[in-house]
DNA sequence: AAAAGTGGTAACATTAAAGTAACTAATGAG
DNA sequence: CTCATTAGTTACTTTAATGTTACCACTTTT
């Protein structure tokens, strides 16, 4: 979880940060909210995370009650996470913000400075 | 802007997170949609961001295309800032985030990390 | 016998984000 | 004449976040 100060106290917002604020978190919830992914599943899903910090973002997740995470004992061995009742009421949350990406590349015309990033090889 | 690698050319999820993954972007940006702000009152509503951060993550904001900003050309200065067109269509976001940081602090019974997290002094 | 598959972890390195303190310009108030 | 006000910036430092590489255990497949 992110760290702030006594903000976080009295502001909705700075709490919800404080949950979900980190750069992988929400792209991991987004793929959870769609069924239970094993780890390898999600490492393909999101090719750009490492191993070792999807499972530090996991661990953090599922430390503050988001998901839940099975473990099956075989060899090799197995584990799927999902979200967690809790986790489910961030879907609002991980529905806007798809849309908002699904929408944002194809609704801006170029000369904004949103589509030129999108359209540039700048990363993005 | 977040950096994030070619996955983000078919992912809304990580497109989105490059526009607003920011520690503080969502916060400043849920101030703004309330109304225009001047700086001086963002640094006060959102005591924990020192001015050279809030400064610098409206400079990114402005140039993503997602905030306008207002200099009066006044002594002493006069700056407003406002969200974009573009910037208003991450109202959904901001509203669920706000929500479900309202939500979770009262709706969890003691016992669940969350709630724990919330009553204890950790830093939320 | 060796390699592949799985879900990690440990040690280490690097980059990104954030913080601090001091400073600016121009005006009005006291 | 000095202080307060505003919206910053600059230089520097520190902390947080993320990444890299190599490795483990155990079983099945080749």
């Amino acid at each position: 979880m992110r760290k702030f100060e006594t903000h976080a106290a009295y502001c909705p917002m700075v709490r919800t940060m404080g949950y979900i604020g980190g750069k992988w978190k929400p792209i991991i919830l987004a793929r959870l909210a769609v069924g239970n992914v094993r780890f390898g599943r999600l490492t393909i899903q999101i090719p750009d995370i490492s191993r070792k910090i999807l499972s530090q973002q996991l661990k953090e997740l599922e430390e503050d009650g988001l998901i839940i995470r099975h473990s099956y004992n075989e060899k090799p061995p197995r584990v799927e996470y999902e979200l967690s009742d809790i986790g489910k009421t961030l879907m609002p949350i991980l529905n806007a913000m798809n849309d908002w990406g699904e929408q944002i590349a194809g609704n801006i015309g170029s000369g904004h400075p949103i589509s030129d990033k999108l359209s540039g090889k700048q990363v993005v």
